[in-house]
DNA sequence: CCCTAATCGAGACGGTACGTCTCGTCTTATC
DNA sequence: GATAAGACGAGACGTACCGTCTCGATTAGGG
């Protein structure tokens, strides 16, 4: 009896099967890809994961939370070294990443989740964490060591800057449908350091 | 006779009542207003107007078709009329406008018509061009004027300003869900005009 | 005043148009024959007809109506004769013409307008006097004949006999789906003979 | 091991409530009793019955499938036990069940399945099984006890005795409309008992 | 020869059932 | 306990047809 009760909440019964979540991953990562977002379904997701629609609800409680969970692993890959070039550099490639996120296959599901997190609070902070404050982060740490490095002022709002410089990409790629090339970032990025210097 | 015959194919039958165009539209507007956008239904749309599902479906094709109607008639009370006052002063105005849009009860349907518009042409251009093209012509229309009037540079790159502007509120209302205080659209707007002259 | 009232309802405005009816009824009786009852509709029907369909509800009040339009001319072009023949030929020849009709592209029509009747005392009256009772009459109008010319006793019950034949030919061909090959008339037919004289 | 190999396929997943069979079946039974059955929809059985539209669409095609049923248990009920009796007792007592059938709240219902079968050969063969051979084989099998009996002759064609008897029946209360009482029912089957004795 | 009232084609309209779909929960037997 | 399979309640979807209606245009026939 009291083994059960230590065990409760922590390892009781079977455990849940690894494979499993990266198998409803690995699926709904190849269907949010390949087809419209919104044509994607927890059941094609179970379908092709060879899952039952139970083992999904019991890891996510819906359909963008899993989305959420496909795109962190998506930015995750996107990793932004800041080593041996300059601030400027540094921007020019992250952004030149988030473009590549923006007008890819992703896009969609990017979307779809930012309009789920108008009306729920609890997706709209998995998201910020898992998404926003990721990039946000990267490009305010290294602004910090750009300001050791004395590339950048001290004495700036950061908030507004990388609100301009997301908020850009975002309107321009989601919104207004129109590209992005780099003599675009260059002049973005350009535009920003004149602003922290 | 020839009146006959330039009538024919154009006006036959009966022809659609404008008044149900209004009843639904309005119903469309109230029930976007007060209730949770996804919860909003075709089927509500026409039992809070009085009509029946057909005839919605006759006027457009699906629930953002709507939304759309609905937002255009929202922007289009959004006058910012340019008198009497510096470019500074009207972009200020202006985008004090935006944010009580992006802030407010509809903020959540015009997410759900961008989400939308990701993979339907269509919905883009009719979205394009009955919002977010009005109020880019809204911004460039009065910086020809502000230009004229020597407030302004006209050698700019318009594109990436108001992309900029714009993107920064969509962003940050919208994706971040901060809110943006008088103080912010001011230093915005002083860093666009920093820009431009 | 008078005046209004003597015409009300006799020559007042234009007239309908013969025409049309023709047009209506072939239509009618052309989709009936080559697709499916059920899928006969009142607006195919106008399409097919050239016609609208306020022409069609101005003189028919529903699909049944004017099937049974429809069935009553088909049945009208079923004459039998009863010349230069005995009685027994003539029901024979007689229930030839039913079985065909009964087999033929028809009969879905037949049973829809049948079970349109079982709750619809006008439409009942229509097709009893259009049909049935144009069928029973023969039989019986012939046998009053053969009466007379010592094919057939006179004390008989009409009723039953007619029943029997007619039963047997809508139960077999309509709700059995068997098939009815002119030996099965003539022993029918015999059995007939044989109740009467 | 092999248990479960052997299963796998047909009893998987949960399985379907034999509770909510009933349900439905007895909701669409009362509905068509108390209702034209034209009025009787899916979904007015779903809410009786308290159940889903896709549970009943998991179980039947459309409503002529449930109505079968409805009238294969009734038909059921209709349990005409031959014992102690003659044989001619014994028909006069199975007709008088087919008339109350047929001339009581389900003859509707009837005649809307048999419209129904005209060009569905699916519910063509259910509704043979499950209704006319049920039928037919109450009064032949009988017919052999009678043949053994001595009270019918071993050599008559069975196939048109049954469909006179029963196809009068159907003729008279579902097409002509007129009543049968029980000296006609005494009639009819003295004239079927002459032709196999 | 014009006037008038009904007809006509076209198609909008309210109503309503259809059969399908997805969601998120549940039940069962098996592992 | 987790798992696969899939039933289940709920309810929206978009389509289809019904029978009525509203238009403007068109006819005949009576004045």
């Amino acid at each position: 009896m009291s083994k059960a009760l230590l065990k409760r909440g922590s390892g009781a019964g079977r455990p849940r099967s690894q494979a499993l979540d990266e198998a409803i991953i690995e699926a709904a990562t190849q269907l949010i890809e390949c087809m419209p977002y919104g044509e994607v379904t927890i059941e094609s997701i179970a379908l092709k994961a060879g899952v039952s629609k139970a083992t999904i609800y019991r890891r996510w409680p819906n359909k963008s939370a899993i989305t959420v969970e496909v795109l962190l692993r998506q930015s995750l890959q996107m990793q932004i070294p800041f080593e041996a070039v300059s601030y400027r550099e540094h921007l020019v490639t992250g952004m030149q990443g988030l473009r590549e996120i923006l007008s890819g296959v992703f896009a969609e599901a990017i979307v779809a989740v930012i309009a789920e997190t108008q009306n729920n609070e609890v997706l709209r902070k998995i998201f910020y964490q898992a998404f926003i404050s990721r990039m946000q982060a990267i490009g305010e740490a290294d602004l910090e060591k750009a300001i050791q490095l004395g590339e950048a002022r001290g004495d700036i709002t950061k908030g507004m800057i990388f609100d301009q410089l997301f908020g850009t990409f975002y309107y321009r790629l989601l919104v207004v449908h129109k590209s992005i090339d780099d003599d675009y970032i260059e002049r973005m990025v350009d535009s920003v350091i004149r602003q922290i210097s």
